[in-house]
DNA sequence: TCAATTGCGTTATGCTATAACGTGTGTCAT
DNA sequence: ATGACACACGTTATAGCATAACGCAATTGA
């Protein structure tokens, strides 16, 4: 009774667990923290932190959802379709920077292929295995710069 | 008695707290966190996580030591010298960029001015204006990746 | 001399993440 | 069927990272 269902769609089927998480996380307009996205939860049963780390493990494993280091927090994908750089795992992309707005808390996902070659290059030149690439800049919004 | 010292170079002075922070920094191959920090200075009299944390603040904020924001870990600044980018303020450095080994710990400070200038222009095109960016790039050394 | 500033030390607290245990349920080869 | 296995789950406890809030001491510069 705890399996994954399937779902009509392509994407992995997910558990009740991981389901809950996501749509509070792609609902969310702002990166949630595992704790707060636990409290959001509460009322379906949710009571451990360990409930909410087991399903975002999952989902950012599907790449569903995103962590941004600087904040401790994570968001739910947001990148757009028909990505260039497919690793060839259907929904998958390669690596993805942030700006992230610390007025009024925005996200913004982007792919820049100059970016990610540029980093391929340097690890290429220095013998370098790269597994995971972090890309956050922090900073204001059009909206709360102006 | 709490004042900075002031020393023959043209770093800025620092305090006995920030000089002991530094050091223990400076010495170590690898990064490391607050409390790591913290216990090896125990005998210098260090009690609270505190003590680390202000001088920590202060080191950053003149420059001389980085957060790894994936790692929730500090290391010393390691980037080359005479470096392009230099924004005036002396010491001072663009957008840097770390190469973490998962293996041995080890981190390659680096500054690529193409990446940099990508990134600035998404952020110009976007209206989106920088304050601070982390590139981590997660992996495995050439030593130890052989 | 009197504020304002900065660094320091201490205690307490909050936030983030995982360890370790046991349960139930599907899958699949025997 | 039945056993072995993988996986999701629930719970309790613990580990690791960071800051709040208090007061004191020294420096600086009106
Ligand atoms: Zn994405
Ligand atoms: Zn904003
Ligand atoms: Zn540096
Ligand atoms: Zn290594």
């Amino acid at each position: 009774m705890n399996a994954p269902v399937s779902t009509p769609t392509s994407a992995p089927a997910l558990t009740k667990n991981q389901s809950l998480v996501f749509d509070v996380l792609d609902r969310a307009d702002a990166p949630m923290s595992a704790y707060t996205i636990l409290d959001r939860l509460r009322d379906h049963g949710f009571r451990a932190p360990l409930q909410v780390y087991r399903a975002l493990d999952k989902l950012l494993e599907f790449g569903m959802v995103h962590r941004l280091e600087s904040l401790n927090a994570f968001v739910a994908c947001a990148h757009p379709e028909s990505e260039c750089c497919g690793k060839g795992h259907g929904h998958g992309h390669g690596t993805v920077a942030f700006a992230i707005c610390e007025s009024c808390g925005h996200v913004s996902e982007f792919h820049d292929h100059e970016v990610d070659h540029r980093l391929g290059d340097w690890a290429k030149a220095k013998n370098f295995k790269p597994a995971k690439t972090t890309i956050e800049i922090r900073g204001l919004c059009g909206a709360c710069a102006a």
